[in-house]
RNA sequence: GCCGAGGUGACGGAACCAGGUUACGUACCCGCCUGCAGAGCGGGUUUAUAGGGGUUCAAAUCCCCUCCUCGGCUCCA
């Protein structure tokens, strides 16, 4: 089936089709990197890394590019405030940032591209635009001139004249009010490099362009960011790469994720309630937390409480026990039973139902549910059998995998750790004490492994233990 | 002021674009299973689609009005 996407730019979802037939190039904008990522990071990124992933399912040649924005007045501010060297900082919290990254499961992206490593491509770009005669040079830098582009204000469907009144202290230097930097002159103590309007450093909208420019072309498939982004950022972006190459549009499809609030609030620092991605980590896995994330729309915003993380864990614990039961029981080699005739045509609905709702504008929520369908129906069989058909539970575990895979779920391995002799001997011990119906003493030891964290549970398939979570 | 998102059961959250069983999950209750517990399965949780009007054989879905919440317009994923 095609995929449809919601594009932000015409509001509509439409089908989606690259620009060359299996290959499609997709720029998602990264993080300034200054500060602990927080979790609005996380569910974004989550967003665009489950979408990857998806595109990848189907068949498309994906390259996923990011940028990093290692130069930016807060990277400044913030060195100053703790009399680091900007680029040291920022490459200290980039660090960070690709740890949380990586702790979260996302590995989709094929390159991270960085604003100081692009002085070069940056310069150039800027420089076509001023012979182009889109920007001017001012005794503070270089900036964009909006008036020239009449498409300004297209993407966030904002009036050009409207966008004028709101500004804060105009800058005298500026033929328009909202024209916005391309290239900051230097100031002391701040990081720079040369250029042909002296020295300085690039405007925040040029970085993601000039690195757009040089690694997916003028133009390409799907940007994506956080709705935050989409004005004056994105709009900016437009403006930039469309009078450069004068070709429209830069790209596709726009993809915007919704905020994540806090208890009902922007999450803010001054707020007292920003959450940062490694501390929710203390507390919370990577798949509850994605699990969370991806239980709603990427384009919805999200409140967080702590209580919607709890059902999200008991979710997923549910999940994995349907999927390592699967693996514990006996497996049989002979033919199917009339249950399980019946199950193999339910994977393949299951199967058929993520792919329909995913390919709808990655519905994750919806595409959760044939999952749980589908562990539903797999549970009945536990009730029915205490054996099954080896080639089918392959293909059970397989599908939860894969299709799990994608959200990045159920991808562990049950721990296969051996219990201590001693405990091991309690278990024994209980089992003979249930078999003489000495239910009394079998108890105490089930109490008794309980409060050594270990939880025993009697199966049809035998006696289980698992350690107490948390 | 301008632009935008949204108000669905005890809670989270789909379905809205292409009108016709309120999916799925969590919690709680009952039943089945079990020696018990847990897990699982089945059923249930008083009027769940903010309110009002309209279109229609039929509205959560389309149109209009009202109320409320949140976000952007300055750095922001």
């Amino acid at each position: 089936m095609t995929i449809r996407i919601y594009n932000s730019y015409t509001r509509k979802k439409e089908d989606f089709k690259p620009i060359s037939n299996k290959k499609v190039r997709m720029f998602v904008c990264g993080p300034t990197v200054y500060d602990f990522s927080h979790l609005g990071h996380a569910r974004t990124y989550i967003a665009y890394d489950v979408i990857a992933k998806w595109l990848r399912y189907k068949g498309f040649d994906l390259f996923y590019l990011m940028n990093i924005t290692d130069i930016d007045d807060k990277i400044i501010k913030r060195a100053k405030e703790n009399n680091e060297d900007p680029i040291k900082l920022a490459r200290r919290f980039e660090e960070y940032f690709f740890k949380d990254m990586a702790s979260l499961g996302i590995d989709t992206i094929n390159l991270y591209a960085r604003a100081s490593e692009h002085i070069p491509e940056i310069i150039d770009q800027i420089k076509r635009l001023i012979e182009k005669g889109f920007a001017y040079v001012t005794k503070t830098g270089v900036y964009f001139d909006v008036s020239k582009f009449e498409d300004y204000g297209k993407l966030s469907h904002q009036d050009p004249e409207e966008l004028k009144r709101h500004r804060i202290e105009p800058d005298p230097n500026k033929r328009n009010e909202q024209d916005f930097s391309l290239w900051k002159r230097r100031k002391e103590g701040e990081p720079y490099w040369d250029s042909p309007w002296g020295e300085g450093r690039p405007g925040w909208h040029i970085e993601d362009t000039a690195i757009a420019e040089k690694y997916l072309g003028q133009q390409y498939d799907i940007h994506g960011g956080g709705a935050d982004l989409i004005f004056p950022h994105h709009e900016a972006e437009i403006a930039q790469m469309e009078s450069v190459s004068g070709k429209k549009p830069m790209v596709r499809y726009w993809l915007h994720t919704g905020f994540l609030k806090v208890k009902g609030k922007k999450m803010a620092k001054s707020l007292g309630n920003y959450i940062t991605i490694r501390d929710a980590l203390k507390k919370y896995d990577a798949e509850t937390l994605r699990l969370f994330f991806l239980s709603t729309y990427y384009r919805s915003p999200i409140d967080f409480y702590e209580e919607k993380i709890e059902q999200a864990k008991r979710a997923l614990e549910a999940l994995q026990r349907t999927v390592d039961n699967i693996k514990e029981l006996n497996k049989r080699v002979d033919g199917l039973t009339e249950y399980e005739k019946t199950l193999e045509k339910i994977i393949e609905e299951s199967r058929r139902g993520f792919e329909d709702a995913m390919d709808d504008d990655f519905n994750t929520p919806l595409a959760l549910s044939h999952l749980f369908n589908l562990a539903r129906e797999v549970n009945k069989l536990f009730n029915k059998q205490k054996d099954v058909n080896k080639r089918l539970a392959d293909k059970l575990i397989a599908t939860f995998k894969e299709l799990g895979g994608i959200f990045g779920l159920l991808q562990k391995e049950g721990i296969n750790e051996e219990l201590p002799e001693e405990l091991r001997m309690l278990i024994e011990k209980r089992k003979i004490l249930k078999e003489k119906k000495d239910w009394k003493a079998a108890d105490e030891i089930r109490k008794r492994l309980e409060d050594l964290g270990i939880i025993l549970e009697d199966t049809p398939q035998g006696v289980k233990w698992k350690r107490k979570s948390s």
